[in-house]
DNA sequence: TTATCGTAGATATATTTTATCTCCGATAGT
DNA sequence: ACTATCGGAGATAAAATATATCTACGATAA
């Protein structure tokens, strides 16, 4: 039960995308160099993020990837389930169908009927930390950074990025 | 992102173990025979219950398992925690420390000092699962479950657990 | 025209998950 | 004391998934 790195990968990349300007974009190669990660791996989390309509590309030289909402509109639990894919956390099999006394052709209704209690307890589970995680979206994070890290150090961050225009 | 299907297994057994007194056990054979899945990996997700202390093991001949606390004290994340491991969901590298324009040798406060708040969300979230996942006891789910099961289906599943007394 | 970009796919490696088997020690019943 | 039955630990292996890289291709700005 772990989150794959691209969650993370993804969550860093976005928030460098916060403060590009609408007819401007960031290409793989800058986000993969300033964080010293691979490029061609982040690329694959990049065409996740847009199969979801969380960031838009512009091909081509000078191209690059820019957020495709407002950051309001961009949530942890978008990310995470861009990344991760909409798969629930956990698959229930219904081994309780296969308890020896039943006879399968004739399974009571109990068993068919009414879902898996078990399941019911993870489906919502899973929905707990969704709902948390659909509450903090890429808006309040980069709001939070603003207040929590040196202003110079964003500002050297975003000249950075922008150095050859 | 999954859960193990030792989840899923365990829990069911552990609901079979419910209605086992005190001073007797159900062995991994008839646990396994019962719901039609492995013996032999069925029983590696006993040996991390008996580690957690959720069930205790009589060896030998008329051996088996029972559980080893009161129903109303195991809860569904014991069980995630016992099979799954310890390990938070989301393992943060801190990547933020390779920002190329940084001095490795000098990071800013807002970077050693202050966690990772991407990290500090991944946490909560998992948090709140974990929170649901402890109010949902095995003593609440066999109440349920003798609620909503057939009464003639849960007698019957206890004389095949108990038929070679 | 050319260099720079994203896109898709193939490929390779490492790790985790799922599953089985074997040998060992403990124990109940004979 | 003997033996069949149990859990416990470890080795093993196949399958699935995660991680990572590379190549060929098409689009575009300069």
């Amino acid at each position: 039960m772990q989150f794959s790195v691209g969650v993370e990968y993804s969550l860093h990349c976005l928030l460098y995308l916060v403060d590009v300007q609408d007819d401007r974009t960031i290409g793989i190669k800058d986000l993969a160099a300033y964080q010293g990660v691979s490029e061609s791996y982040l690329s694959k989390f990049f065409t996740k993020l847009k199969k979801r309509g969380i960031v838009e590309s512009v091909p081509g030289a000078k191209g690059g990837y820019r957020l495709a909402r407002p950051t309001s509109e961009i949530s942890f639990w978008d990310v995470v389930e861009a990344i991760e894919g909409s798969e629930p956390f956990f698959k229930c099999s219904e081994v309780r169908q296969n308890e020896i006394i039943l006879d399968k052709n004739h399974l009571p209704d109990s068993h068919t009927k009414s879902p898996c209690l078990i399941h019911l307890v993870m489906l919502e589970a899973e929905a707990q930390m969704k709902k948390y995680l659909q509450s903090k979206t890429l808006e309040w994070l980069a709001s939070e950074v603003s207040a929590k890290v040196d202003g110079t150090h964003l500002r050297a961050t975003r000249d950075w990025f922008s150095r050859n225009l």
